[in-house]
DNA sequence: GCCATTCTGAACCAATCGGTCCAGTATTGT
DNA sequence: ACAATACTGGACCGATTGGTTCAGAATGGC
């Protein structure tokens, strides 16, 4: 048999991704991403092939993973109360090094949009897919007559997406939380969830 | 004396600010400007300095021409009419292609956060040139009795200013007319502005 | 005509880019 | 011990990066 892989895969795929994730994709060079990941070259062309395929790793990596969190939130919590969460979470009881990352398929997004579409085009997949998810999560609350219909479900992701876009991109500059909790407040409110 | 300029100027900047917009400063090469501008390389770094340069002028000189325009708006327009002014004319009725490109600033803010942090903060700083606009537009409406002071015209600029930046971010994805006009009557209406 | 200035295009620069390849070493199960 | 695999680091690739320099042609006011 064979020597087993010395560096942890998953370990060295989530340091790609946070460097991704704060500097972009053209941003990020091939050195920056060996030293993060502390392996050498030829184990990243091994391993992970070509820079832009590992990029799409990390980015549906990022993707899933926050959307599995939004699930798994909007199991055990009313979906009024699901957009507080979900900013609270990542904005405010967060490490302030990954607030100021952003959001990962926002900055992406807004890079790649006129660069590489396919890029974009997964990136884009990605957020609606979290859309739906509190689209989802209106609607059965609706049906439970957990909250006002007076708008759609539809409606009300698509403003609890809107916001989160701005959110993320307010997110980059410099800010002290207590400016970031009055943004997602004023924000929220209105939005006017109420059960 | 000497030759005169070949080239416009004017224009040469205008060609330079639309690459930049559209593709980011990264991913912009100094032959796709050279090609777009017209100028040969010699005249470029004569005439712009370095590709750095030429990028904060462009940073400049989108940013007032928004600030200004708003300004404009500002002066014939009830200041609750102000927001989807500003929208529209730069959303529904300009050309495709333009909408597509989004917002200069809020690209470049995203784009750059982690990797030029002075280009970053001159950015931000046309932002909230622009977000002051609309605040000082609540806060005379307020004082004529025009509008309801139900919220601070700081409150009011600051939401309008959130969901500026998630619009700008929509608009870089391919959608029809409809979708934004959609997205900007939703986003609106939670604002609640009236008269 | 003349000199100053600005143009153009091309040559040139060092540095970096993403990507490939290989020699040598270490580690594994059989 | 052996064969198979995965490691490392460095050499190497062509292409491209942003930036500099220069020769020569064109154009302006004196």
């Amino acid at each position: 048999m064979a020597r087993a892989r010395e560096f942890d895969l998953e370990k060295a795929t989530e340091a790609a991704m946070k460097l991704f994730w704060a500097r972009g994709y053209m941003a990020t060079s091939l050195p920056d991403l060996l030293e993060t990941m502390g392996i050498a070259r030829s184990s990243f062309y091994a391993t992970f092939g070509t820079k832009r395929e590992l990029f799409v790793e990390c980015l549906v990596l990022f993707g899933d993973r926050t959307r599995e969190q939004l699930v798994l939130d909007s199991q055990h919590l009313p979906a009024v109360s699901l957009p507080r969460a979900f900013f609270e979470s990542t904005l405010i009881h967060a490490p302030n090094e990954r607030v100021k990352r952003g959001c990962m398929l926002v900055n992406s997004v807004l890079e790649l949009a006129d660069v590489e579409p396919e890029l974009n085009r997964q990136a884009w997949q990605k957020l609606d897919a979290i859309q739906a998810v509190f689209e989802q999560g209106f609607s059965v609350a609706q049906e439970r007559s957990e909250m006002s219909t007076a708008q759609s479900p539809k409606e009300l992701a698509q403003r609890v997406m809107t916001i989160n876009l701005g959110l993320r991109v307010h997110a980059r500059q410099q800010k002290s939380t207590e400016q970031i909790q009055n943004l997602i407040d004023n924000s929220l409110a209105m939005i006017g969830l109420t059960a």
